[in-house]
RNA sequence: GUGGCUGUAGCUCAAUGGCAGAGCACUUGAUUGUGGAUCAAGUGGUUGUGGGUUCGAGCCCCAUCAGCCACC
């Protein structure tokens, strides 16, 4: 039979780091609608828009490559009337690469009253509680009509914690719907990636690996992972996982990560990446630093006449000050979402541009104990080093009333 | 000036004469293939003021102050 070709697509490896827990790399993925230098962070704009962001802001915090929703669009508008547009790039107007998602995840973690079983699955909207039924055969022509660059095959994400046995009946049921969806696949210029599952079971991570890498998929989606288990078991299962994929194909991790996922999994070989966290905190008022996260509504940063970060190079940074950011916040102004996503967008894309020139460089390991040594994961003491770096910078003036409170 | 109504947390309001509470706001967290959301914990009181009755008063009685309404 007739292996689908990928017309205007390819990934090359330009740089191989080993670490203590992998091989970090790092590459360039050829799309129909451009390249991608990986490791690469992909904003979420899940309804054909990243909240509060035009394509031209995204294009501003270096976004090479975005990712859509098929389980949302395909509920409003609906993917019919998306492809009369021209598919996601005409109706969005962008002309980068887009990538999206099958909708398995969504069907399970927003709809209610899913019922699953080897032919597909069975949801109601979380719109108005219409019923609809995804297959991969169907989701495969959904895809098609939204017309991204890189698309994803249908499959069952399990929660954490389930049950080896439950894994087991789920997992051959995404192995034989990968299949479904890549004999399902027609248009050559769409990259169909396959998913490993398996959640924290080391012979069904490796058993997935295998049987997809069988399938001979353009690239992989890791999937199944940052759903609620510990940290050190998802490290462990990539560390279990990344070394059985083809080594010249990119994998992608789906929904991680925060900055400190980022170093960690890109030193487990991961390549792609795509989050919601760095824009959801941003409208929940969380401004992401190299020090950890900035709660803006606290109000220590009232009176702050610095940017969030004095080197970044954002729009939000070059122009204004913590302090009126804080009071756009607590007034809950428009434009308080849009700067602040915009600072976080950057922020992410930065830490993976650094990433990948480390790589490069062959300095990783270094930059990767720098950066979490450096890093806060609560934002505790992010007011006090935001602080001392001000004062580094400004010396003689008085500091600004960042940490009073009072 | 006369009569009436209302005074309880920052705000809007609960509480048979029996441990003074809720929602919002505020504070501190959480947020990982997006419902601009949600969740968790916390701060906050001389119940307008002064007396009285009662074992016990936010509640009943008297006085007083403030606000609102109506009428001279």
């Amino acid at each position: 039979m007739d292996e689908p070709t990928y017309a205007g697509f390819s990934f090359q490896l330009e740089a191989l780091q080993h670490t203590p827990v992998g091989v970090a790399r790092a590459g360039v993925i050829e799309t129909p609608h451009g390249s991608i230098a990986t490791p690469v962070f992909m904003p979420v704009g899940t309804q054909a828009s990243v909240k509060s962001l035009s394509p031209g802001e995204l294009k501003d915090v270096h976004a090479q490559i975005i990712l859509s929703n098929t389980y949302h669009l395909y509920l409003r508008p609906g993917s019919e009337l998306i492809e009369k547009f021209g598919g996601l790039h005409g109706f969005m107007s962008w002309n980068r690469p887009v990538l999206t998602d099958s909708g398995g995840f969504q069907v399970f973690s927003l709809s209610h009253n899913n019922k699953i079983d080897d032919e597909g699955v069975t949801f109601k909207s979380h719109l108005d509680g219409s019923t609809h039924r995804f297959t991969p055969e169907m989701v495969m022509r959904v895809e098609e009509q939204l017309g991204a660059d890189i698309i994803m095959v249908l499959d069952e994400c399990t929660p954490y914690p389930s049950s080896h046995e439950y894994n087991r009946k789920a997992l051959n049921r995404t192995h034989a719907w990968a299949e479904r969806c890549l004999r399902a696949h027609i248009r050559p210029d769409q990259a169909l990636f396959g998913i490993v599952q398996g959640s924290t079971y080391t012979d069904l991570r490796q058993e997935s690996a295998r049987t997809l890498s069988a399938l001979d998929f353009p690239g992989y989606g890791i999937g199944g992972l940052s759903v609620g288990e510990p940290k050190a078991q998802m490290h462990h299962a990539l560390e279990e996982t990344t070394p059985l994929l083809p080594e010249h194909k990119p994998r992608y991790l789906m929904g991680v990560g925060s900055p400190e996922d980022l170093i960690e999994c890109v030193a487990r070989g991961i390549d792609m990446f795509d989050c919601v966290l760095p824009t959801r905190v941003a409208r929940n008022g969380a401004l992401l630093t190299r020090e950890g996260r900035l709660p803006i509504k606290s109000p220590r940063y009232a009176a702050a006449q610095t940017p969030i970060e004095l080197d970044c190079d954002c729009y939000t940074c070059t122009n204004f000050t913590v302090g009126y950011l804080h009071h756009l916040f607590r007034a809950k102004e428009l434009l308080a979402y849009r700067l602040n996503s915009i600072h976080n967008l950057r922020f992410m894309t930065r830490i993976v541009e650094e990433i990948r020139s480390a790589i490069i460089g062959g300095n990783f390991n270094s930059y990767r104990e720098e950066f979490l040594a450096r890093y806060q994961t609560s934002n505790r003491e992010v007011a006090l080093k935001q602080r001392e770096l001000w004062l580094e910078a400004h010396g003689r003036k008085a500091p600004p009333a960042i940490t009073s409170g009072q």
